[in-house]
DNA sequence: TTTTTATAGTTGTATGTACAAATGTGTGTT
DNA sequence: AACACACATTTGTACATACAACTATAAAAA
């Protein structure tokens, strides 16, 4: 559907405009998506966030900077995320014994479980909306878009 | 900046893992940058698009449902925006006297004023980042994100 | 006319986001 | 050693989002 239709204008857009609210809406259409894949599953789109970026660690801890820097969302508040999964016991923490101001955050089995059991899931998911568009078309809209975004 | 640089990511990624990634962080950025625009008129970018809606009713009152179809995020609870609006004086809100079930929201003359000193801003806010592409390049990703989130 | 069903909006609760202030720890300077 | 400063994280507050339950009104059915 034209973002046009989707906003229900009545009004001619500028293509500009058109980028900013196609961007913002096709993003509201894939995180509803996604959340209706984690809800079974009871962590929200930023909880497998932190996780996902826990297992690439592989092993190692991951201290609140690290995590913060890998996440989409730089300003979300990283402490109290991993509060939520600690209280699941999907992550562990500690202090760091070297530099007690960092903190150790580690993923668990059955954390790693929780990531296992969704994978096949997210792969459906990204290939889901992916399938409207060839191969050249996906290489050109990744490429428009970090284009789009260069300042 | 590539997405895998932007989440320091060390393994190759799927270009349909991409576009996800890519559509989530552009919004990321955008949203941001905008948030910059409204901070100093004190709303938020939820609360702005509720009044761009109610400028578009051309005076014409409008009911929650009728506000709800016309914003991005579905889902984002109308009633509470229009409370916070309600508290600035931006809008009136009374109820419709053929249905009382109904709502009608109008936006005030002081709200017009707020959307109208935005009104430049906003202009070259869509232009800041666009100006990166041609125009057959905007039409292109413009026509991508249209085609990649029609399931 | 009473009951049922649908519609329109509000409220409650948990979670997440934005931003500033506060806490605790380490480093460098005098 | 005492001080200032930087770093890493936490906490507080206001706002926003997601989703379900609730209230009020209107329309339809019995």
């Amino acid at each position: 559907m034209k973002i046009e239709d989707v906003l229900k204008s009545t009004v001619p857009m500028d293509n500009s405009k058109k980028i900013i609210l196609n961007v913002l809406y096709t993003q509201n259409v894939i995180t509803e998506n996604f959340n209706e894949i984690l809800k079974p599953h009871e962590i929200s789109g930023e909880q497998y966030n932190v996780l996902r970026i826990l297992r690439g660690q592989k092993g190692n801890p991951a201290n609140m900077w690290a995590i913060q820097e890998r996440m989409l969302a730089k300003t979300s508040n990283t402490t109290r995320l991993v509060d939520k999964l600690l209280l699941k016991e999907l992550v562990t923490r500690k202090v760091c014994p070297e530099n007690r101001r960092k903190i150790e955050v580690l993923i668990t089995p059955k954390g790693l479980d929780v990531l296992e059991e969704l994978d096949p899931k997210v792969i459906a998911h990204e290939q889901y909306f992916s399938k409207n568009l060839n191969s050249e078309e996906i290489d050109q809209l990744n490429h428009l878009l970090e284009k789009y975004r260069n300042q």
